[in-house]
DNA sequence: TTCCACGTTTCAGAGACCTC
DNA sequence: GAGGTCTCTGAAACGTGGAA
């Protein structure tokens, strides 16, 4: 368990100012694409400070996570903490667009991981002898008939050229054009986010101009009225 | 395929710190 | 001083890659 109050670190608090530069540095390295860039974030975020600050990758990842979980519960009060009404906007757009980051990622693991439980049940089909040849190949597969079983042997004879290849290739090219237009779909789905994040950004920041605009204009009425 | 080593992530306990 | 929050920490769980 925790080391007895001897041993212990001292505790790094993070100001409003080390948030910022903390998330600037995740924002432009990216750990969620490639883990071992938490390391650089962490010294990045040590040369930026200008006190004695211990941060590790462990605290960098911890403190980005605690942040994150804020900015989805919508925290207004922790994010806020010890920071200027600039710093917290600052901090909630860099917080969305880590988000949205973090979403990506989140999204490629899972697409891979399904491609490879899709592709590891296709073989296991093949090795138990339950895979259904495509109608146009049944009729040049050699000895295939309904309820015979097809093994991995099996599959590469066909009547005539006695090579499954032909067949093969288009399957791969059918597959390959699929896949590009998943891809073309993903890279329309990603364009559309990122213009409705933009979007709100402007709206985030019109409110804010908006905001002030009408505290200068209530303060101005409060000098008048208090003039006369 | 199994085992092992190593790295990463998650969780829970406890101390430090802050606010009222 | 009490209570809540933040931070640090070790342990366990999990994932991955390489060797046998």
């Amino acid at each position: 368990m925790a080391l007895p109050k001897l041993f212990r670190k001292t505790q790094v608090i993070f100001s409003a100012k080390d948030d910022l530069n903390l998330l600037k540095e995740v924002l432009a390295e990216n750990p969620y694409k490639y883990k071992t860039k938490l390391e650089a974030v962490a010294q990045n975020v040590k040369e930026n400070v200008d006190k004695v600050f211990n941060v590790t990758s462990r605290r960098v990842r911890e403190r980005t996570q605690l942040l994150l979980q804020q900015f989805q519960k919508e925290n207004y009060e922790a994010l806020k903490r010890s920071g200027t009404e600039e710093e917290y906007t600052e901090k909630q757009q860099l917080l969305q667009e880590i988000q949205s980051l973090a979403e990506e990622e989140d999204k490629e693991q899972k697409e891979k991981a399904q491609q490879k439980d899709k592709d590891e049940h296709s073989a296991k089909l093949i090795r138990k002898g339950q895979w259904k040849p495509l109608p146009q190949l049944r009729s040049q597969m050699v000895g295939y008939s309904e309820g015979v079983t097809v093994t991995p042997s099996k599959i590469t004879k066909i009547k005539g050229n006695e090579s499954i290849m032909p067949y093969l290739k288009e399957k791969c090219d059918v597959e390959k054009d699929i896949k590009m237009a998943e891809v073309n779909l993903r890279k329309e789905e990603l364009k559309l986010e990122r213009e409705r994040f933009e979007m709100e950004r402007e709206e985030r920041k019109q409110k804010i101009e908006n905001d002030k605009q009408q505290q200068l204009l209530l303060m101005e009425l409060i000098k008048t009225v208090q003039k006369s």
